[in-house]
RNA sequence: GCCCGAGUGGCGGAAUGGUAGACGCACAGGACUUAAAAUCCUGCGGGAGUCGAAUCCCAUGCCAGUUCAAGUCUGGCCUCGGGCACCA
């Protein structure tokens, strides 16, 4: 038993009066960087899911710090965001007031788990000496043509008034107050992202990324390789342009589809006779969610369109033109051409609508099968495709065909969208540009940031979703830097994901107020060795800080194309009953209170002990007994140290297995058995009255990682003078790892028939004399054909008998 | 609908194609104790067998298959969790 309160406090201090984790400038040294992904500091402090998201590169941090790394462990605060503010609204408190209260408060959490940080550091994107450089990366994307204006049909949250980015609102809810998302039209500013797309996806292949956030953030990224395809009209001169992936149906196309948005309809207005139909038919959609409008059983609707007529460019034939909400503006063209034999959403609405299903692909034959059907096959009734079996070949047959009689030509698409970059909000990064009469938009000099928020008493966003600094003059209005002309700024804000995505760049060089980061430390630093974080930043987070790391390198900014080396992510705890943990379900784990009934230490090891750390498992307080009894055993150890330098000879097997399994564990996220393996060599200890210091003090070490603060306590018990924080991790010697002896499992048709204890050393004849010999075996081989044996060297061997 | 991940004792969970259930929890028995807690030791998937054992059968969501050997590989289902979602 000992008093972990004050054993935790000690050593707390200790290190921290030391300055023992705060990483040192020393280049001659091997780096290791390690990155966990900082915490947005919301009132309610510390959820027990952010331990577990920091725990995994804790203990690898201070292994590695063992191992003779120079380890940069940092942590800092993405402390812009809407819950701050709404929340000073709430309580008429200062955003920056809340903000600071909110991350001494995790800083003080976070220290009273022993979290082996750097925290002189940490970041806070909310300081003008951080957010100056969001800003400078802003005015460099800026200038490199990758900010864009754009007014159209955005996603807007009509409770927090701000526009979302699609990242931002997937499922058609926003991701702050989870209420439904409407299209609105609006002025945006968008980075333009998709610029970077191909980068993005090919920059996967030079990473090693977990396969599910691989795939995760290919799929959002969403490249479909097709071709563009020109119908002309009937009536106008006007082209109307569609993508499609299986140009090789074109035969089959019975139909056009255009989304309710497209300018074809403004365009030929005058044409079209039910013109008002259609424009209702428009506002309608419009008025819809974006969940409604996607709702995937709901019928297909749609209106024809009368006075326009599409013309196949292959046959000439004359389709009919439909505008429906299953068609979207914001991919490919907006328009689509129609094969209702081969697409089901084309099927249902040619169904509805009585329009013409021709099919072009057969399988088997055309009786037999139900329409629509989208498998490969044999081509009919497509001309000179005719007969072909193999769909690539087709497509490009027919991409050739459409290039030869310039009515088409390949391209490629993408899923993923522009990223939507203002917000309507006070708490965010002052976008840096100047609207001037003459000169147009042009951005802040450098030499004025940071462009520092407006000191203002008054946070509400205005009533149609206007930003909070545009009321006040002072900060609007302004003098252009090109001209001098009487201009406005801009007054939007910069959404929550722009000072997270490069802050593991400033973290190498924190108080750096010329750049960034200073270039000769970003080299030596970069690229991060190993990043944790969670799967719900996969496709936002991970996919902007990618695509800005992507444009600084190609501006010659930094030294490496891709930040993160490798990425993991953690799986959830579940609360006691199995369920995601939430306050309204009552079934939320105070971090606080596990600390205060069992220690710092236990709480870091049952978090690693309950499971895979990839995956979810559920919170289970009976179960945090066994760690807080382990911890106790090895304290009670102690008095059975005796004072000898070399390992207890019997122990020596099971010591050097237990580095081993130890150290290669860390490495690859399997701390659960990590532990389990620490505890066997408790065990094996406890069978021993005297075990030696070398024995004790081996444990400590790999304990160490885990439980710092008992293992250091110990470690000066047994009258160690330096502390374990750099102390040399243990190295093991394969060769004493091999016991002399092991269990000989005899199979006979692959079932267990036998067990003996043999010499490591016996030959396979040998181990087919003494497996012959063995009573219960024999039972089964005597007078039985015997076909062949198969021997496992110092594991096992099958006979295989003709039964 | 598509794409991932998971399904193993009473529970959390272990198992490079080679002894299924490591380690821990819970439970049971014993030691210590006036007693309890704590601690230490032992047992602990189900069934048959037996004084006890040896030993045997069944068992990793279900059904097939590959293999000398399958929790692990292949194909087809079922259930749960997650992601995307009318992406043309």
């Amino acid at each position: 038993m000992y008093n972990f309160k004050e054993v935790e406090k000690k050593w707390q201090k200790y290190w921290e009066n030391n300055n023992l984790f705060v990483t040192k400038e020393d280049f001659s040294k091997k780096k290791y960087y390690s990155l966990v992904e900082f915490p947005y500091p919301s009132g309610n402090g510390m959820h027990i899911g952010h331990i577990k998201a920091y725990m995994g590169l804790e203990v690898l941090s201070r292994m590695k710090r063992m191992q003779g790394y120079n380890v940069l462990f940092p942590i800092g605060f993405d402390a812009f965001g809407l819950p701050t503010e709404n929340y000073a609204i709430k309580t008429n408190t200062h955003p920056r007031k809340v903000t600071d209260d909110n991350i001494l408060k995790f800083t003080n959490q976070l220290k009273s788990i022993g979290f082996s940080f750097d925290f002189s550091r940490a970041i806070d994107t909310t300081n003008p000496d951080y957010y100056k450089f969001t800003q400078w990366i802003f005015l460099k994307l800026f200038e490199n043509g990758l900010v864009f204006k754009n007014k159209t049909y955005v996603n807007y949250c009509p409770n927090c008034k701000v526009v979302l980015s699609n990242e931002d609102s997937q499922g058609g809810k926003c991701d702050i107050c989870h209420n439904d998302v409407i299209q609105k039209e609006k002025e945006v500013w968008y980075l333009k992202i998709t610029d970077y797309a191909d980068k993005l996806l090919e920059g996967l292949n030079e990473v090693d990324f977990l396969p599910q956030i691989k795939l995760q953030q290919e799929n959002w990224i969403g490249k479909s390789k097709g071709a563009y395809v020109n119908f002309k009209l009937k009536e106008t001169d006007e082209l109307v342009e569609v993508y499609t992936t299986r140009p090789d149906t074109l035969f089959g196309v019975t139909f056009m589809v255009i989304a309710p948005e497209h300018p074809l309809i403004n365009s030929s207005k005058d044409i079209i006779k039910n013109i008002d139909e259609i424009n209702n038919y428009k506002s309608n959609t419009l008025k819809k969610t974006a969940f409604e409008r996607v709702e995937i059983n709901k019928d297909k609707t749609g209106v024809k369109i009368d006075g326009l007529t599409a013309i196949n460019p292959l046959n000439n034939k004359e389709i009919p033109i439909y505008v429906a909400d299953y068609v979207m503006m914001n991919y490919g063209t907006g328009a689509i051409m129609a094969v209702p034999a081969h697409d089901s959403r084309d099927y249902d609405f040619a169904k509805k609508y009585n329009v013409e299903v021709i099919p072009v692909i057969i399988n088997g034959s055309v009786e037999k099968t139900q329409l629509p059907y989208e498998e490969d096959g044999i081509m009919i009734n497509s001309d000179f495709l005719n007969g072909i079996d193999n769909k690539n070949e087709s497509i490009n047959k027919m991409i050739e065909y459409l290039k030869n009689k310039g009515i088409g030509k390949e391209g490629v698409q993408y899923k993923l969208n522009d990223w939507a970059f203002n917000r309507q909000r006070y708490w965010g990064e002052p976008i840096p540009l100047i609207h001037c009469p003459k000169c147009g938009t042009v951005g802040v000099p450098y030499e004025e940031l940071p462009l520092k928020l407006p000191e203002i008493n008054d946070f509400e966003p205005g009533t149609d979703g206007e930003s909070p600094l545009a009321k006040i003059d002072s900060f609007v209005n302004c003098k252009c830097p090109i001209c001098g002309e009487l201009s406005k700024r801009e007054t939007d804000t910069m959404p929550q994901w722009a000072g997270s995505s490069w802050y593991y760049l400033r973290y190498i060089d924190p108080f750096n107020n010329e750049e960034l980061a200073n270039k000769d430390k970003l080299k030596y630093w970069l690229p991060v060795d190993w990043y944790n974080g969670g799967m719900e930043h996969v496709t936002r987070h991970l996919i902007y800080s990618r695509f800005w790391h992507r444009f600084l390198y190609d501006i010659g900014y930094v030294p490496v194309k891709e930040p993160f080396l490798k990425r993991t992510a953690q799986g959830l705890i579940l609360g006691p009953d199995g369920e995601k943990m939430s306050k309204s379900r009552g079934n939320v784990v105070d971090p606080s209170d596990v600390i205060n009934a069992y220690g710092a230490d236990v709480l870091r090891m049952y978090i690693l002990f309950m499971g895979d750390y990839s995956l979810e498992s559920p919170w289970d307080d009976s179960s945090i007994k066994g760690i807080s009894r382990f911890l106790d055993r090895v304290y009670n150890l102690k008095d059975r140290v005796v004072d000898r330098k070399e390992y207890t000879s019997e122990f020596e097997a099971i010591i050097n297995k237990t580095i081993k399994k130890v150290s290669s564990d860390i490495e690859n996220i399997k701390y659960n058995t990590a532990i389990s393996e620490l505890m066997k060599l408790t065990n094996e200890y406890y069978k021993n009255i005297y075990i030696t210091k070398s024995d004790y003090y081996v444990l400590l070490k790999l304990l160490y990682p885990f439980a710092p603060h008992i293992c250091e306590e110990l470690n000066e018990l047994i009258n160690n003078k330096e502390s374990l924080v750099y102390s040399e991790w243990p190295s093991y010697d394969e060769s004493k790892i091999v016991e002399d002896s092991y269990d000989l499992i005899v199979q006979v048709n692959g079932k267990i028939r036998g067990k003996i204890e043999v010499n490591i050393n016996i030959s396979e004849e040998e181990m087919k004399q003494i497996a012959f010999n063995n009573d219960n075996v024999k039972k089964y081989i005597d007078g039985k054909d015997i076909i062949k044996i198969i021997v496992v060297k110092n594991k096992l061997l099958n006979i295989v008998i003709k039964e």
